[in-house]
DNA sequence: ACCTATTTGTCCGTATGTATG
DNA sequence: CCATACATACGGACAAATAGG
């Protein structure tokens, strides 16, 4: 898997890991069932401390991307599955917000009340 | 604030510490705009480690019940003024379903499939 | 049934960064 | 400018669950 960090970058480490994970599982990289390395080796070739790591699996956990048991690793789930199909629908969203002059927070914040309700 | 934590426990500190602060915004004892004691303050009182306390606050934050912010402090949402309204309808449920011999893990797998429909 | 290695989970400690007041 | 307080990252240690021999 293709996952590099950039430590002059502003965004955290942990968070630089956990959206590459994401990207990958967008573009079909990964699938369900599909496991990442331990949080151990993934460190340690990305010469990160093993808490980084694990950080970001917890966060894509949280997420719902992630499984995370002891001794077995992290595998990702069904949801990550279906991550991709629902991301593909996003740019259409988006060109047509930006054609309407919808800035970013806007759109987001719409998208948030939608939750809400 | 009554917080205590049983080192002894096999309930995770910072679970504990998240757990007492829910409990007392359902008590009443706190709402929309209180402010916890720092993370470094509660971490001495509790003689914890402040990582403890951090992420017990994270975890409330999450839940969207705490804002975090640096220099300010940890304030409750307005998300905590009404989790005690919920939870007040949560012991009527519960008490049906025992009556209805439904255990624990069947309601919260039903509570689980209304989230995600 | 037992043992061992692996892997995540938690906790502690320390240091530094960054936003707030 | 300075003190406060959360955010991130590093390090080490031990526990608990899992898998495999």
């Amino acid at each position: 898997m293709l996952l590099v960090v950039d430590p002059g970058s502003p965004a955290p480490l942990f968070q630089q890991i956990a959206d590459g994970v994401r990207a990958e599982v967008i573009r079909g990289g990964l699938r369900e069932g599909s496991r990442l390395p331990s949080a151990k080796e993934l460190a340690e070739s990305l010469q990160l401390n093993l808490h980084t790591v694990l950080k970001a699996y917890q966060t894509l956990r949280d997420e719902g991307l992630l499984d995370l048991r002891r001794g077995r690793g992290a595998l990702l789930t069904a949801q990550a599955s279906v991550l991709g199909e629902v991301a593909q629908e996003v740019p259409l969203l988006v060109a047509r917000a930006k054609a309407a002059g919808i800035g970013p927070a806007a759109l987001s914040a719409l998208i948030k009340e939608e939750y809400a309700r």
